[in-house]
Formats: structure tokens, sequence, C-alpha cells
DNA sequence: TACTTACATGCAACCGCATGCACGATCAAT
DNA sequence: ATTGATCGTGCATGCGGTTGCATGTAAGTA
């Protein structure tokens, strides 16, 4: 493999200093056009490129963000990486991405291990406790996406309207008594539903049963399925989709059809888009969310001060096929 | 913002030169453990990591790996993502996330991009053609997933067996006409599917009709129906399984019940084990294909001569719901 | 005891680029 | 013509580690 060519190869070609060289590529403008010219004439034919880690040690500026979330496979995050890349990509920074595995431990890792490498955070659904994460964004640039804390930049991806609707949606198709099955404990998201689900009964006539799939997944939302039909509720609002499906599956195994004999709604909508039967959902932006995060860190690093950043994302209720009028009596 | 500990902080605390810390860290066995207790122990209550641009520099290994993938958000390769995260991160490395949409001109871009600052590159499903692959492969460790080109390491993803045992499935519940609905052209894994089709009819006795899905996504899928139907098949194997669902959704707008009146398998098994109804599907190791690509890779810059490497992983077929016996006459 | 030997540590020179400062040249204004 | 700006470029230093070599020290040998 042939050498690389630095600077002082080009300089000492050119016989102009390295500074020169190096202005040529990052301050064109104090340079004589023509001397820019040259140099990049010469880079061109040995094939130069600046080396970013080099300029990365000198500067402070690696042209690298952080992007840490709980589990790359669950089906929420995909869209928002694919967001937050793409975003990033575009202003010409790269991605370094880290799986927490759901641990606050391994995330603590990540983190101090990222650190020096890159110019700032993006968060996403954080496991780390407040204080933690107040004093992380004291030392680095830091988005959180779904985490709440104040004068810490933050993209919260808001279930609130779209839960209502759905609970909206629910009664006046007659539900009486619906379940919410919730999500992991501790889980920012989970709370916000939970606070939206408790919001709607107030405005409403209805009871409401409050579950949680243990785990939230597809098998922990099929084991709900018994508690949600003993409850005596007619439809469930779950975490996510991924739950939703468990519910669908466990409800299928004890004979129930869906939506004729049960309603079900899920909620996020990156599953329910690609899958069938077409669930009604809560659909929200979690692409939008990465995009967003990362042009709020991007503009951190760029030196605006923006004051405490809280964007907040609307959801909204997306009625497909799961969701039907209430069924008179039990269901089963 | 406070300090970030250097090397030499640490020895200035500890009275002892910047070289002992360093070597701490990366060569402890030339250190009396004594001291090495006492550096980490140092370096533990000032929180300090080691700066891994600095180390780049100085080493010419950045400790980041390239994972370039043409959709994060396709099912397929969040697992793979998670895996090959993990499995770097195992070994101390990071990794850049790189989304070329698809897009071969992208994904130069993002190889040109990287190449300086990363150590190797792992393509999944590459859209570049196979001499710039080589070439890439020449210059800078490089491990393929999903292509199959000699001399260059690579791990495939291999669902010759799975699909074979799906054409026996559907054989053996009695179908006599089945179909292929294909996935992108140019694509490896649908070329290869299809051959394992073609080698599959080849040892039953059986009609087979090959479609493809355009493009390759849920509503795609549903678009095929007509075809499908109107081919005379009573079953069909998709490309993935976001075109199985699809295919469910268009089956049951045609008002055709699954399994009773049509059977469909999927294939990956990601979106299929987390969602209802149960796909029967062909079961890929596409964790395993990121987690042994990694591997390879960090093989590859460990220094290990290897060969030529090729790892092909076998598939299974999973029976689940959406398979049936054949039912007589024509569907719908 | 003197001398080798192996081991533990320090010194100093990089790695490739960025950048503050100094310096000479050019040019306008007095 | 002299002076003060302005502009283009070079010099030298530093970013935070790594590493070959030198040095010092303790253990081993005769």
């Amino acid at each position: 493999m042939a050498e690389v060519p630095t600077i002082s190869m080009i300089a000492k070609r050119l016989g102009v200093s390295q500074s020169t060289v190096s202005r040529a590529f990052s301050k064109p403008h104090l340079l004589r056009p023509e001397t820019v010219r040259r140099v990049l004439e010469a880079a061109e034919t040995l094939g130069y490129v600046p080396n970013q880690v080099a300029r990365a040690l000198s500067t402070g500026q690696s042209g690298i963000i952080a992007l840490i979330v709980p589990d790359v496979a669950n089906p929420f995050f995909p869209p928002l990486i694919r967001a937050a890349q793409a975003g990033a990509d575009q202003q010409d920074f790269c991605v370094l991405l880290g799986d927490s595995a759901e641990n606050p431990d391994q995330e603590a890792r990540l983190v101090t291990r990222f650190t020096p490498q890159v110019d700032g955070f993006v968060l996403a659904s954080s496991r780390l406790a407040d204080p933690v994460l107040v004093d992380h964004a004291a030392r680095k640039p830091l988005v959180l996406i779904n985490r709440d804390i104040a004068r810490v930049p933050r993209v919260l991806v808001d279930s609130h309207t779209g839960v209502m609707q759905a609970v909206a949606h629910l009664v006046e198709l007659g539900h009486e008594h619906i379940a919410y099955v919730g999500g992991p404990v501790g889980s920012w998201s989970d709370h916000q539903r939970r606070r939206a689900i408790a919001a709607a009964r107030a405005e409403h006539r209805l009871t409401v049963t409050m579950l949680s799939a243990r785990p939230a997944t597809y098998a922990g939302g099929a084991r709900t399925v018994e508690g949600l039909v003993s409850s005596g509720a007619t439809a469930a609002i779950a975490f996510d989709d991924v739950v939703a499906h468990g519910i669908l599956a466990g409800l299928a195994e004890r004979g129930a059809r869906v939506p004729e004999d049960f309603s079900v709604v899920g909620c996020d909508d990156v599953l329910a888009a690609t899958t069938y039967p077409p669930l009604t959902t809560v659909s929200l932006r979690c692409a939008d969310a990465g995009d967003i995060a990362v042009s709020v860190l991007l503009d951190l690093l760029g030196g605006r001060k923006l004051g405490d950043v809280r964007y907040s994302l609307d959801s909204e209720l997306v009625v497909r096929a799961t969701t039907g009028p209430a069924k008179r009596g039990r269901a089963t």
C-alpha cells in the first residue's frame, strides 16, 4: 500500500510552508487565490486528503457525533437512527452508534468511551439518572430524546395528543372499559402515556384498567391478555406496536376476534405501517425526533446560544383495522 | 466545562512520566503491577479515559470501524447492526454507522468520507459494483455481508436451505403451483432465493410463477397480489417478511383467507417473530452475520492472515400460521 | 564483591495538522 | 518620500498519546 500523502509532502513539492497548504484547505480566504489553486492542484495529483484524525487532535473537533439508543432493534429506533445519520451527514458529520442494551451501566460506559472522540451526544430514551445527564450536558453538548430535564436540550416524542385521541376514538365506538398495557418501568414514554390515559379518563365516562407488559415485548404483550380479558375491558391501548401485536396473538389464542370482540390500539406506527392486519395506532414522529435532535446538536456545536431547548413533537391517532364498536358483554 | 483529564495530569499527580501512564493502558505487561494499579486508580478517580483521537494519530489506528447498510429501517438490518456494535464494543472498537439509502453513489461517498478515520469496513448488502469493492478491499480491511466476491472476506446469510425447506413444506401441504415474489433488482439475496426456488422446482413436481414486488415494500407486496392470484398459484414465498405482510394485506382486501385459501411464507424472521399473525418464514441468521463480520474484520485488523474468508450462514424454515393445506381450485 | 542481565521507568522525538504571532511586501494616504 | 494599513506567508508550538532508546535499579551469577 502506497504512502499516504501528507500536508508536508505537498508543501515541499510546491516550495511553500505547511501552514500554507493547511490554510488552502481550512481557511482559503486567507490565501491568494492563485496559491490556493496551486495547492489544490498539487493535492489533486498526489491524491491528498486532509487527515481528519490529525485535524481533530489539533482543533478538538472530530466531526463525529454519538448517538446512543437502548436497543437498535426496537422498531422505534431505526427510523430515528436513520434520520439522525442523514441529518448529520448533510452537515458533514459522522455518527458513532451505541447500543446500551437498556442498561444504564453500559450506557454510562459508552458515554465515557465516546466522550473524547465525539463533538456531542444524542441520547435517545436514556436510562441514566437525571443528575448524571445534567452533568454530562455540562461538559459536552448533549441533546436528549424522550427525557424531559429542564435546561438540557431535549426533543420529546409526545404521545399525549395521540393517546387522548385513541381514548376518544374508543369511547366513540361505545367502549366503556378500556385497558392500558404499559411498557418498561422508568420509561419516560410509558409515564407520559399513563398520564395521557389519566387525563383522558377525566374527560370521559369510562373505566380504565392499568396493566403492564413484562417485559414490554411481543411475548409480554401476549401474556397480559389473560388479565386484560378478565378485567372486563373491551379495548386495549398498548405501550407500543410490538406489545399490541403480542396482544393480538394472545387474543387470537383465546379465540377472540379483533376488532369484533376486542379492540386494540398500538403506539409508534412504524411496525404498524408495514404489517398486516393494519393496526390502529398512535403515530409518533420518531424520525423527526432524530432529525431535530441532530440539528439542535449541530446548532449547539456551531456555537449558537439557544436558551432552554424543548421540542415536543405531536402525535395523532391513525385509525386502521383493529378497532371497532364495543361488543356488548364481555369479550371471549 | 471542566477540563478533560489527560495523560500528563495523571503523570504529574503520581510523579511518574507520561510514558508510564501511557503504558499502563496500552502495554501494562511492561510495568510493575503495582504501578499499573496506581495509575489505573488515579485514572479512575480523575475520570481519565485515553483519548482515542490522539492515540489514533500516533498509531494510525482509530479504533473505529465503519458499518454501512442500505437502509437502517429495513427490519433485516437492526439486529445485524446491534450485533455488530456489540461485537465491536467487546473489543474496544466503536462503530461509525452509515446509511446509503440504497444508493450506490451515496454509499461511495460514505466510504470515501469514512476511509481516513476508520480502521476497516463492514459493508452490508452493498450496492457497489464488484470492481469497486475489490478496489476498496485492497486499500483497507473490508468485510462484505451478502455479496459474494472471491478473495474479499464475506459473510453470506444463506437462505438457500430455508427456501428449499419452504418449497418442500408447501409441496407437502399439497400445493402444486406456488409463486415467488422477489425483491430489489440486483440484490444478491433475491438472486440467491430465486436460485433456491429454481433448485427446489427441479426436485418437485410443481409449477412456479416468478414475480417481483416493486418496490420491495409492504405496498409493493400488496400490489403483487392481483398477479399472484390470477397466476393460479395457491401459495407464495416472499422476498422478505415485509413483502409477505403486504401480500397478507392484499389477500385480505380480496377476501382471501390465510392460510385457508392461500399460504404465505416470509423471509427474515425478524418481523415475523414479533408480529401477529405468526408468519411462516425462513429464519435467517442476520444478527450472527453482523457479529461474524465484525469478528472477521477485527481478526484482519489484528494482523491475522485468513486466506479466502467466506462464511455461509444457514437458514431454516419456521412453520407458523400462514401456511396450510392447498385449497382445491383457484383462490378467490 | 564485581559484573551481567532483565526489568521498570524516563526522555524526547514524532504522528499530521491548526494557528498565534512575526515579518516582509504592497499600497494608499499624507 | 515617509508612514501606517493590509495582506500573504512562514515559523514554531501544541493537541494527547506512542515508542525507540537511554538510564537506573534490583536480582542473579561467578
